[in-house]
DNA sequence: GCAATACAAAATGTATACATTATGTATTCA
DNA sequence: TGAATACATAATGTATACATTTTGTATTGC
């Protein structure tokens, strides 16, 4: 059916996309892209916009879309934001879960655990993906979401130097993400906000100097954004 | 011209939809916008495409577009998680705001002024939702402005009722939240984090009873999201 | 030989005709 | 009379032709 094809092709350019088999800064041209998945420019234009307000690619007034580039005057705001991102919306998901949505979880965490045992980075990155957005839509919490799915695609982009390890510590440090993992769906599960946020800082401290040093071989020093605790405010 | 044409039509459609000018749940016709926006269907659908991928409007397969409604469940989120992304787009505006960009959001907040005093709720609403989303800008953080953007569309709307003060008390809040953006804009061009952040929490909180109100006639307890002071993380 | 301009080719943007899907109404059958 | 189905109508989705803009190339003038 029409609809399902769109659909599908869109899954499926996030996916080259969030796995660099387009590369960040790529000329994406329409013709070439109607080609390849069978359909006339008015639906493909319509996917790209959309890709373009998810920020999976970067759109200019009459000269086509280019897949969002990743450099590193951006990127150093990445490492400020991502674990505020993460912690909260891992404490909401914790708190705001139903019922039926752990399910699809454990099964994603399943796909994700047997990627990272194959050995598959991409694969491997893409159900890391697929982990957390679910976690995300979780937390039902529509304002939060957006930021969260903006992080994930250039986490995404970066960690697939995570899931290539290099070495014994690098490969203990992706069965401790794995293990991780199953913290956070038993954490979800008994509702239990503070052991979540917990283990989510955890689990970013783990994949951060690694993701780092692929953005700069120098790491930078990053001054993560301190939150103060107010009582009043936040 | 056309594409300054179409620029215009988005542009009008979230003022419409930020003043309530069009209400929330709403359908939006493609054939009457594209009549009375005098261009064809193809354009429009763009339009409401990317409105859909910013919050404006929901789409359905098959089903058109509506105007994002404002139901309690999901605004009740909204109370929750606006002081953390305030907070903390203030907070990055005065670090990262670049020279030339401080004289905008004065005159922006020029033209808020005048608004209030003028006694205009819906253009009072709508420049500060311009100085917000321009503050948001000087945060460059590409991260984040999503969601701080999601947020200012429900803010914005709901705000109406807030410049449209019903006693001695609410009028003078206007005032104060009028001079708080001018401490803001102060505090920005000084480059001051920490003064921002205290006045971002203050213009909230400013607000936050009188909108909750217009929400649920019964207040709610709202327990605001408070991020734990870790130095490790966060 | 270099720069600038004019032209051609390719790509993006728009309009419209056609296809498909949803919806409301009327008719038929129990 | 009520429910269900078939049909008509309206609206959304897609394909394609046409318009506009950009860009590369070649030619001309200095």
């Amino acid at each position: 059916m029409t609809a399902d094809k769109k659909t599908q092709c869109l899954e499926d350019l996030r996916m080259r996309i969030l796995t660099q088999e387009i590369a960040p800064g790529s000329d994406l041209d329409e013709a070439t892209l109607c080609d390849r998945y069978g359909m006339s420019r008015t639906p493909m234009r319509e996917i790209l916009q959309r890709l373009g307000g998810e920020g999976y690619v970067d759109l200019t007034q009459n000269r086509g879309a280019k897949v969002a580039s990743m450099d590193l005057p951006v990127l150093r705001t990445f490492f400020q934001t991502a674990p505020m991102i993460y912690a909260n919306v891992a404490r909401l998901a914790a708190e705001n879960r139903k019922a039926g949505e752990v399910a699809p979880l454990k099964a994603i965490q399943e796909r994700f655990r047997a990627a990272t045992q194959a050995g598959d980075a991409a694969e491997a990155a893409l159900q890391n993906h697929r982990f957390h957005l679910a976690m995300g839509e979780m937390a039902h919490n529509p304002y939060l979401l957006p930021s969260l799915k903006r992080m994930l695609i250039d986490h995404t982009r970066l960690s697939q130097t995570f899931y290539r390890p290099a070495s014994e510590d690098e490969a203990a440090r992706v069965v401790t993400a794995c293990a991780h993992h199953d913290a956070m769906i038993e954490a979800i599960e008994r509702q239990e906000p503070g052991v979540i946020v917990d283990l989510t800082i955890a689990h970013w401290n783990l994949s951060r100097d690694r993701l780092e040093r692929f953005v700069s071989p120098d790491p930078l020093p990053i001054d993560v954004l301190p939150m103060k605790d107010r009582e009043d405010a936040v």
